[in-house]
DNA sequence: TACCAGGGCCTTT
DNA sequence: AAAGGCCATGGT
């Protein structure tokens, strides 16, 4: 499997703001400009060059959809730009992207994620891997199925740390596996019915459904609201949130999250 | 409708 | 040492 080169500038595709921006939680930095990854059960890895992102461990075709590279980023950044904060925002990290991660690991990694911060997420995600998931190449656990977790009670959870999210994730996974969730069907559902169906999981309600859509199911017109984003509408939208940029509002939602949250000058209270 | 606990860890006071 | 906060939610 030989490696994807991408030629593009870091301001187009720039690793650091695609991975830092809380939408993923199995990647880590290995080196100044080197990445490693699971995803699809695979150790991926990623390098920003000054000229190219170069991507690897995975078929073309899975990185392709992984890291949304069909979309057209410059004519989206270009339509963002219209608006003056969103314009700071997308100047503030041009090169991020919004990644279409595996629906199931999605939506248990914002169960986890609520109430709670991105570190501490990201342990008790590598634990849960490790603990329950098949052992892959590489010496990388894949995410456990709904399958594997649906058999386990709240005890076996508890060296994750996870609190009372643990019970959350088993009804999500007995739910899953007991076919009276299905995710394959929710990726065809018109959105409020998407929505309503992952709201019948004990712990999901509108903040994580529409986190496990966006990241997980590609519907990039969700968009979640969380402490950061309701600053930023607040300070900056007063009005709302223009209608226009709906059915991409979850990626300037993207562009919005990092800005409030990494750029100092932003100075959201 | 409006609190408030639940778990744990990190930051601020 | 104590309080506050964290990419929220369910229960009362």
């Amino acid at each position: 499997m030989k490696p994807l080169i991408i030629p593009c500038r870091p301001n187009d595709f720039d690793l650091e703001a695609t991975f830092e921006t809380g939408q993923c939680f199995r990647w880590e930095k290995t080196g100044k400009n080197r990445w490693e990854g699971v995803a699809f059960g695979r150790r991926l890895s990623a390098e920003q060059r000054e000229d190219a992102v170069v991507l690897g461990g995975a078929p073309e075709d899975a990185l392709i959809s992984y890291f949304d590279l069909n979309r057209n980023y410059a004519a989206l950044k270009k339509q963002f730009s219209q608006d003056p904060a969103l314009r700071k925002a997308v100047e503030f990290a041009p090169g991020l992207r919004l990644l279409k991660q595996d629906p199931w690991e999605t939506l248990c990694s914002f169960i986890l994620s609520q109430n709670n911060n991105i570190p501490r997420i990201k342990g008790i995600v590598a634990k849960l891997c490790e603990a329950f998931g098949d052992s892959m190449p590489g010496g990388v656990w894949a995410f456990p199925s709904a399958q594997r977790l649906a058999q386990l009670d709240e005890s076996a959870l508890a060296p994750l740390r996870a609190g009372y999210r643990a019970a959350y994730l088993i009804d999500a996974a007995q739910k899953t596996a007991s076919g009276e969730i299905c995710l394959d069907r929710i990726a065809a559902m018109p959105l409020d019915e998407a929505r309503a169906v992952l709201k019948k999981i004990k712990g999901v309600g509108p903040k994580v459904a529409e986190c496990a859509l966006l990241y997980g199911f590609g519907r990039a017109e969700c968009f979640p609201v969380d402490v950061w984003i309701r600053r930023v509408l607040s300070c900056l939208y007063p009005g709302g949130f223009p209608q226009k940029f709906a059915p991409v509002a979850g990626i300037a939602q993207q562009y919005l999250f990092s800005y409030a949250r990494l750029c100092p000058e932003a100075k959201l209270a």
